[in-house]
DNA sequence: CTGTTAGCGCTTTCAC
DNA sequence: GTGAAAGCGCTAACAG
């Protein structure tokens, strides 16, 4: 890009020279405040025709608000994560705000210093999305006193504002609807048991009577994974129904399936968390446990922009449900 | 969050007050600047105690780099879209630098909008994966001076890095291995037609010789889709393989193959480009054509990264290929 | 090499 | 209401 003698952006000294008013002046009409009538309109006139822009890095210097949200997520490569990245920009914008997001890996050191970049640009607010050992970060978001929202925690959590989902509802909903076909063995395939979330899940499988339910936990490792699962479907006590913990490990799943000739659902039932894109697509389509993207990405802007007019206000928690979508599969 | 009197974050005067020396060595030794071995370490040692952070904005503000690469795509719900994110993400933290995303949902607009709020928080450089009309975004970036790579566009653009895919290559490859495959009618299914990508990909088709080809044009209607693909596959002169311009619309068109009963490869054959999580699980697997997400995120990584070294550089292009993946669909 | 000083663009007292 | 002036935390120029 040639430069030459590019010309620098219009300051706010600029707008004031321009409408003959004072500095402060131009600031206090530019922000909204005070002023009288016709020096808004001189004021508002001259910025419009010099074309300038408040800089958000000397605005936040001062300690005003920078109108920016932070998300800060294990992964944007899974559908649930995806959707709820860009529906809370939605809810943001919605309400003026700028998202700026960073993915943390699942990895807690990442996630801090995540966070961290964000509080250091001082965004208003900030959506976390913790990972399995998140006290670090936590701890940079209570000293830095910004407003917080954690999404998709085990459970309420005094220091923040929290949202849920009924994690044990959905393991309830989910059992009873095998039960309810017959089924009488469960296989739970999960990638992270110690995984908050997904602990509750596994707490509400083995509070279930009825039904009698294992647990098939690989973490990361694909083949631990394929070379399991056909086991336990040739053991004698074998399950005749799997759920999967999320859309990755119903994949996983299917491709197993499919290599061991066994049909859903007369061989074997598979019922996953996570609504994917695909999910409906499969066949038969996937019974499926849908989280409320759209809902908890509003709840979470709502908490925010609640706080951030009221910073006085007690921790709230909000508890969402999923839905049990019935497909072919179960 | 209660406060009371929460102690403010320690600034580089309170480093320099404890280390003993004055306020610009401190500055000087924190920037990693000469300053005597003593002087560093003393400094060094004060800001660890402190637990000292720069504030980014009020070193932006002076004019220094940031440290933030910028990335705004249309959407994050592609599979393509989050594989480059998490790609690019990875290539920035490798070079040292943090990335900030904002998606702008097609819209351009929407896309002039998030560029500049990227560019007012002084982001060293940018990524854009540009809309189907970027002059007013773009504008925006050459009259800013900042870095800034164009991703996925049809062709070099003389202002700016740039880096593409050999869409036509693609096409071509597409189109060779159909025909291989003794097909001699082919329909393609795009979503917007006048977008540069998918315009290049219709021009590589009509250019092809031994192969008649058509164009189902359907914009975000899905029931037009759904109403339209049947009527085309039932028509006298109907094609024998259909190629997805995306995932999404392989997924629309195996739900109407599903619908009219018609299986692949025997009675339609399905060829997509986006290698999906979902797309080698399909039955049969299908055909794809891959993008090679994390070379183009790295391409666009290191391209910034040499220009923030020597911003004289004249601008350059690059030409990644996408692969051909076999699967029984074709 | 070190310390002093002048801003970066903006908000925010505080007199008038 | 308005204007003058004092910083926010930091870097960069400049003298020593």
């Amino acid at each position: 890009v040639p430069d030459g003698t590019r010309p620098r952006p219009p300051t706010i000294r600029d707008v004031a020279a321009r409408a003959q008013v004072s500095l402060g002046t131009a600031s206090n009409a530019l922000s909204g405040r005070a002023v009288s009538a016709e020096a808004r309109a001189a004021v508002e006139e001259a910025a419009r025709v010099l074309g300038w822009r408040a800089n958000p890095l000397a605005r936040g210097l001062r300690g005003a608000r920078s109108g920016v949200l932070g998300l800060v997520l294990p992964s944007i490569a899974s559908a649930f994560h995806a959707g709820f990245a860009e529906a809370l920009e939605d809810s943001a914008e919605a309400r003026g705000l700028l998202l700026m997001q960073a993915s943390a890996r699942g990895d807690p050191a990442q996630e801090k210093a995540r966070i961290e970049a964000l509080l250091d640009r001082r965004v208003d607010g900030l959506v976390l999305l913790p990972s399995s050992a998140p006290e670090a970060g936590l701890a940079a978001l209570t000293a830095s006193g910004t407003a917080t929202v954690l999404v998709n925690v085990p459970k309420a959590d005094p220091r923040f504002d929290t949202i849920s989902l009924d994690e044990a509802g959905a393991m309830r909903a989910a059992l009873a609807h095998l039960a309810a076909r017959g089924h009488r063995r469960v296989l739970f395939l999960a990638r992270y048991p110690k995984l908050a979330v997904t602990a509750a899940r596994i707490a509400a499988l083995k509070r279930h009577r009825r039904i009698a339910t294992d647990v098939l936990a690989v973490g990361a490792d694909h083949a631990l994974f394929d070379g399991e699962l056909p086991r336990r479907l040739r053991a004698r006590a074998r399950p005749t129904a799997l759920i999967a913990s999320n859309s990755i490990l119903a994949l996983w799943a299917l491709r197993v399936l499919r290599r061991e000739a066994m049909a859903m659902p007369g061989d074997i039932a598979l019922l996953s968390f996570d609504a994917a894109d695909w999910t409906d697509l499969t066949d038969p389509p996937l019974t499926v446990l849908r989280q409320p993207v759209a809902a908890m990405a509003d709840a979470a802007a709502e908490l925010l922009t609640s706080r951030l007019a009221q910073p006085g206000l007690p921790p709230r928690h909000r508890l969402l449900r999923m839905d049990l979508l019935p497909g072919g599969s179960t």
